[in-house]
DNA sequence: TCAAACTATTCCCTCGTAGGATATAGCTCA
DNA sequence: TGAGCTATATCCTACGAGGGAATAGTTTGA
């Protein structure tokens, strides 16, 4: 059905918000779940906090789409918990990020050209 | 139910892309829903599509949340055609469409510090 | 030492939306 | 006249966001 090496990027395009705040965080370094969430709250300054619900749902899509991948990554075992399970962003992962990226990067210079928009900067 | 009065307008964030492009499109004037459709792909550079079940299903949602309403205005007469249906913007819908362009525009600045994007330059 | 609070993952369920398909009808032009 | 475009509207389906709750291990502190 879904198959990575057929699928263009852009096909994934727009991603929701949980999807591309997910790539973001694992772009840096691979988490696990949890921790996920607390990335994404803590960079989005409390504007994304996600549920474990939507935070799970998320990452399940995201493995059968090939955006994420179990990782075997352990960290200091001192700091380690059994439970945790890592997940690492795969290459077309991060290719679909950056069309994300590119999309999002088109759009805000599309809304900076309307007379609306609040400048805060 | 949906009470614009009493609702903030981040609590309708993030908007759809369907739902954000009808409201930046109607910023600009009034359109009728065909005009909206035309205007969208036109800003986009085909970008964005809409179809008119999507347009059409989104407008419905729109007027119920009061981010636009019905309009009286009538092109030229020449111009005119009898089965058109003009929608307008509310203040209420462009304090929702600002709140989006800020939230954008902070994600652009965000995805902006991160490293991952690939530069193909 | 025992309970409360936190970390961590997983499943169930509901609601709402995007968008394909289709229906209807008026308008334009050759 | 009829093909193709303009215009609005509804039906239907698939899918995702996210609330709620179950399960269980871990940490803290009274």
């Amino acid at each position: 059905m879904k198959d990575s090496k057929t699928t263009s990027p852009e096909a994934l395009l727009p991603l929701s918000v949980p999807v591309f705040q997910i790539l973001l965080s694992l772009a840096e370094m691979d988490r696990h779940g949890y921790g996920i969430i607390g990335d994404i709250r803590k960079r989005s300054r409390d504007e994304v906090i996600l549920s474990t619900s939507t935070l799970y749902g998320a990452i399940k899509r995201m493995m059968r789409d090939e955006l994420v991948e179990r990782s075997d990554m352990r960290p200091d075992p001192e700091l380690d918990d059994d439970r945790r399970r890592y997940y690492r962003i795969t290459e077309f992962g991060r290719e679909v990020a950056a069309c994300e990226a590119a999309r999002i990067s088109r759009l805000a210079e599309m809304v900076r050209d309307t007379q609306f928009v609040t400048r805060t900067s």
